[in-house]
DNA sequence: CACAATACATAACACTGCTATGGATTCATA
DNA sequence: TATGAATCCATAGCAGTGTTATGTATTGTG
């Protein structure tokens, strides 16, 4: 039977003083261990087991973070009268957040996806089925397309150029593949190619004062 | 000045033996550790330095075996005449792959490519831009292709459906879009839609005996 | 056969995350 | 207000990690 009487309660300033200097290690490179990550900061080890557990609930905060992240900068991105524009706006501020943070997103898909709130990846999405949305009713996409299932094929497109530009092979520059790719994805779900490809470049570049 | 005596000359045996015993921990769950490595094959703790200079040699050695299975797994897809098909069924072989050894994929995709050899990547990719290449001297590309480009975007999209699939939140069926992702890519790149449909779904299934 | 160079088992080291302990702090209640 | 219980968290110690020093056995070469 659980006590609802506290004699003290935590200060949620500690909890995101850590979770925000874990993020700040891990983008200088520095190895983030328990010690080193308390050093400085006046609390002690302990602190980070009273607000999460252990390092384990730490690493699973940090991903927290990296993914609330990832949500408030797509929810930063501007809507426009052209949904397939917007879809590649969606994308380039996927792959631009990855390449900033590139060991944060490193954090975010190991492990499992092991969240606090595991519904991260359907917000994730959300913005992007909601503007697949708009494309369908736009009439710029066929009606047989299942906003989830292309928002999905969205993601694992930028996903997998983010992946591979972060811990693999391709270089920065290389992330350009996301225009031909997004594109081609567009044109099947029934957007006309010329108007597609005038759309993506549109929103691949970030929003011009035009 | 290098000395080329040697007095003893190192097992090949015990370094193939150390990194089958960490691809099977791995496949086992288990901890891979430099004690519970050793555990049981005779040797001792030294070896691993003697042969790899340490964990991160091994982890390097382990990388590379994954390569070279993944590279083996592809050559052994057949030819046929239809090289659409061929490309959609290495696509396939890829994700199989993946899904067969998902631990084995995560490490070889963690710690940035720090390969023994750093061409494992080129090798990859060769038998996808041969059988590109097949696929615009068979005219069903058109000339602007460039192979070694498309086989990036096909791996793109392989790994990033592989990846969410490995560590992330797609389930295993979810890799079935590979199927419509790369139909639109190779459409993309000059295939004629139906012609691709079909070719792609022939070759995503395993080859049945026709 | 002697020598030198390598292979590697043993043991100790610095470091990791983690836990047991106890003192300090704060809220609820008598 | 004073007592008590529950929480936070600083200190110190523990098992486990990868790594390195040391010494010994082994082997090819002069």
């Amino acid at each position: 039977m659980y006590c609802a009487t506290m004699a003290r309660t935590k200060d949620p300033k500690v909890r995101s003083l850590l979770i925000e200097k874990a993020a700040q290690m891990l983008r200088a490179r520095q190895p983030v261990t328990l010690r080193t990550l308390v050093a400085g900061t006046g609390v002690s080890t302990m602190a980070v087991y009273t607000y999460f557990g252990g390092m384990d609930g730490l690493w699973r905060a940090v991903r927290q973070e990296g993914f609330t992240r990832l949500a408030a900068r797509l929810d930063a991105v501007p809507t426009s009268e052209d949904p397939v524009r917007d879809l590649a706006a969606l994308g380039a501020a996927y792959l631009s957040n990855a390449m900033a943070h590139p060991d944060l997103y490193r954090v975010m898909f190991d492990a499992g996806f092991d969240l606090e709130d595991p519904s991260a990846a359907d917000e994730t999405l959300h913005c992007l089925v909601h503007t697949i949305d708009r494309a369908k009713t736009a009439g710029r996409f066929h009606g047989e397309v299942d906003p989830p299932e292309l928002a999905t094929q969205s993601w694992a497109i930028g996903h997998g150029l983010a992946s591979l530009a972060v811990t693999g092979p391709l270089t920065h520059q290389a992330l350009v593949h996301g225009v031909p790719m997004l594109t081609a994805l567009f044109i099947s779900a029934g957007d006309d190619p010329a108007q597609c490809r005038r759309s993506v470049e549109l929103g691949w570049q970030p929003p011009s004062p035009s």
